[in-house]
DNA sequence: GAACTAACGGGACCAGAGACCCGTTAGCCT
DNA sequence: AGGCTAACGGGTCTCTGGTCCCGTTAGTTC
């Protein structure tokens, strides 16, 4: 037996889930993913609940099913020419998806998803190593440059700069304001500077 | 009307409250913060699903209640006399606490409650907060010492150690290990000393 | 454009989480 | 030590999230 909307992948089928993905953001967003409930992701989506329980069956198979749609709507990085720039660009970005409140609230759910559920788990970290990849050129280009050590682990300084704002979102507690985003930037290229992330 | 367990906090009281904690934790611990059930933990407890029903009544509630007997078992912080060494004991704490099966787990499920609760995640911020107030010496000693320039925030230094340890729990998947830790240490440590959490 | 069948949708059904009632146990105070 | 009553605990009831069945709709193929 296959799965459900793989021998008929089109039409119909790609519509609800588009609008079931859509519903079951609004819902996280919304709720949170301990209440998320799939009934209520149908009704939210105009769909039959017996449809969104046969194609995903449980919340977080539906979860990592959002995550792998968000991490194919991965968006292109800035390029500023020098590394200061290049992270705060990239610390800005992430500091205004957080803050965003449908954003923001989106990222709790889906990173509470992933505490108790090894499918959505492997799901965010893709969803994370695509976003750093694709920001880790610009730590290359500065140890091409010799802004930065060699043997300067590019994806190490990416994840740094997120790092300190998670922190903020999930545990923490503080603002996510500009500032922090500021500093985050400027701790990470420090650090980089003085050789934390070289091997 | 009093909330129960204000009136006679001793004897059975206090049994049942440490029994259920104690529960809670294991529950979540081993199942994830969304499937924590509190007839669940009454029965691990040993205690009737009434009582904690009554005393707690959600389970974001007994998340924070956990939470707060938790801040006050704050181990005391190691003095080593130079900064680094200061951080890098707080980061290999950290790694062991977050690295450790069970505590990694729950502190895994009490984030994913914090998430969707406002209380939960008052509490969880209460948490760190105490943790960073009880860190934060050893960062203005290296003040004291001009290891550090002058202004520098010490509550953004201890949690620029947490920071990528939690990231890596939470987000990234990469494995807690003493590496780094190692790392996360050195990093705060280099970026502190450029001045990156001065004001 | 007709047939074949994947995929959807409504509604009945089931199980388990959480609320409630009321009798029992054991802190606390004198 | 005895009484008052806070707090516990078993049993029952309800209500909602999740499953199943079967008829309907609409991609896909020729």
């Amino acid at each position: 037996m296959t799965e459900p909307g793989t021998v008929r992948p089109g039409g119909r089928t790609a519509r609800v889930r588009a609008a079931v993905l859509e519903a079951a953001g609004d819902a996280l967003a919304e709720r949170g993913f301990p209440h998320l409930d799939l009934a209520d992701v149908a009704r939210r989506a105009g769909v039959g609940k017996t449809t969104v329980y046969r194609r995903w069956g449980t919340t977080t198979a539906l979860v990592a099913d959002l995550l792998a749609d968000m991490a194919e709507q991965s968006l292109p990085r800035t390029e500023t020419g020098s590394l200061l720039d290049d992270l705060r660009a990239n610390a800005q970005l992430v500091r205004r998806t957080l803050a965003d409140p449908r954003q923001g609230a989106l990222f709790k759910a889906v990173i509470a998803a992933a505490t108790c559920d090894e499918r959505a788990a492997e799901a965010l970290h893709r969803f994370y190593a695509i976003r750093v990849d694709e920001w880790a050129p610009c730590v290359e280009q500065a140890v091409a440059r010799g802004e930065l050590p060699e043997g300067t682990d590019p994806g190490e300084v990416i994840r740094a700069v997120s790092a300190p704002l998670y922190y903020r979102l999930l545990a923490g507690g503080q603002p996510l304001d500009e500032a922090a985003a500021e500093r985050a930037a400027g701790a990470a290229a420090a650090a980089a500077r003085a050789g934390a992330y070289a091997r």
